[in-house]
DNA sequence: GGATTGACGTGTC
DNA sequence: AGACACGCCAATC
């Protein structure tokens, strides 16, 4: 079976370190689909869903902006999360993002 | 199979 | 600096 363009979201998303943070565009890019970042989101949807839990909490927009926090099961966990992970989110947003930035293609 | 959607991104006003 | 608009691209209806 041919992995949809979700199940390549999720792996990838799966492996962001812990306290780490990565964008939507990011992830795409990594994947080569470039432009389709919002597939990336899309995906996160099913994200819930997936078998293994996926850390998209660890997942922000590229102004570091918790933009899917409603998308949880509860809208708290998300920053509740991160901040467990040592990531601090100040007003819905990841402090020092830019540092905690994980780029797939840079870092791998 | 065309139309709609969507947890985005970048640019412009 | 905040708000608005358009573009991308794949999955779903």
């Amino acid at each position: 079976m041919e992995q949809s363009f979700y199940d390549q979201v999720f792996e990838l998303v799966r492996l962001i370190p812990k306290g780490r943070v990565s964008s939507y565009g990011a992830i795409a890019r990594s994947l080569g689909a470039g432009g389709s970042a919002r597939m990336v989101g899309y995906a996160m949807s099913n994200a819930g869903l997936a078998h293994p839990k996926v850390p998209a909490h660890r997942v922000v927009n590229s102004s570091g902006l918790l933009t899917g926090r409603f998308h949880f099961s509860d809208p708290n966990d998300m920053e509740r999360l991160l901040a467990e992970e040592g990531v601090r989110v100040k007003n819905d947003k990841v402090v020092d993002f830019k540092k905690l930035m994980w780029d797939p293609l840079q870092e791998l």
